[in-house]
DNA sequence: ACCTGAACACCGTTCAAGT
DNA sequence: ACCTGAACACCGTTCAAGT
């Protein structure tokens, strides 16, 4: 039985708690800032994670535990890949601070791995060559790791206003969408074009 | 006419030169090994460029002007957009340690732009609808960024040996590429559906 | 067991002082 | 003009000392 401890002034989860809310706010995570959040000394946090990677790692962690893994046995397996890449995206959308500190560490996760075994199997159930498996989901981690980035980009990423010298990227522009709706759109003309690839590479 | 200096240690060159020295063989940049290995004074470099901000974004020009635009007037526009999108990844590829440093901030650089414009008008030339020609470079853009972050994975990027819970993965990466080869074929699989994509938006 | 203040090594940057 | 050493504010981390 656990000895229920009073009067813990820190704890794994409030410190990942506070340390989210200083990336969200200011887009970065010091010590000192953390701890003034929590009311503690910066070296406090060290009595319950071993250092600013290990606060990272555990957002990671967090992040990726509200990721749905795909269903393995889903039949329809375009709709459960799309419905993973969009949640993948989805909760990188929520805190877009955090992205370049998880991407500065290799990206895989525990829940990760799971995601991407279940996205094999319906890969294969599909008809995906099995050596056609790994470079495909590769690819799908790369363009939802890409997309992930471009929501930190900013609003109007091409300043083109009065550019004569760029004529094509001036009028796409103007007719295009902008802000979030030119990031979800692009994410999901790319996505779909990935996953009408993968089930040629099926087909074939 | 100008007054040839005489003796100066430093310059804008040998500064970007030494940068990506450090940034390659110790996979970042401080300005004291930066100083040590110019043999001058951390405060020296300061007389050249601003501050380690303005070092990088030189260095993202330096690697942007490597990376030739695409041909406006290309008829196989499939295969200049190709080209375009393998260079930007071969000279990520070049430097995989600065990859972390660029994409802290954003991207674009003049030598960006031109391709961009040259994109746009090589898709508007395809028959992509105005609308959708900013989605496209930008699902083309995310998917390129992301490829070169995958340039900077471990050989192994997903760990699954002996694990019995991950069987679709196991077999899949028992199948498949390792090493640069599974960059490469996901890279190559990726493109091509995107471009297959953008073909068949334009026909559509 | 948990928290703290002081200290440490390191970082980017500034600036008065030299030549 | 270019370069330097000293100084500054900041960073993550360690550790002996408290409770």
């Amino acid at each position: 039985m656990v000895v229920k401890r009073r009067n813990r002034l820190l704890s794994i989860e409030s410190i990942c708690d506070a340390a989210l809310v200083c990336i969200d706010e200011s887009g970065r995570l010091t010590m000192a800032e953390l701890a003034a959040r929590l009311g503690a000394s910066p070296s406090s946090v060290y009595h319950h994670l071993p250092g600013r990677g290990a606060i990272i790692e555990a957002l990671r962690e967090r992040v990726g535990a509200t990721i749905d893994s795909p269903a393995v046995d889903d039949p329809d397996w375009m709709g459960a890949i799309s419905g993973w890449m969009r949640a993948y995206r989805q909760a990188m959308a929520a805190h877009p601070n955090l992205i370049p500190l998880l991407i500065a560490q290799p990206m895989t996760s525990e829940a990760g791995l799971r995601s991407y075994d279940r996205v094999a199997g319906l890969l294969a159930g599909a008809g995906v060559a099995d050596a056609d498996i790994v470079p495909w989901i590769t690819a799908l981690d790369s363009f939802a790791l890409g997309s992930a980035l471009d929501l930190t980009a900013p609003d109007q990423p091409w300043v083109v206003a009065d550019r004569a010298d760029l004529p094509a990227l001036g009028a796409a522009v103007t007719a295009g969408p902008a802000g979030r709706r030119r990031a979800d759109t692009a994410f999901e003309l790319g996505l779909a074009a990935l996953l009408a690839g993968m089930s040629g590479s099926a087909a074939g």
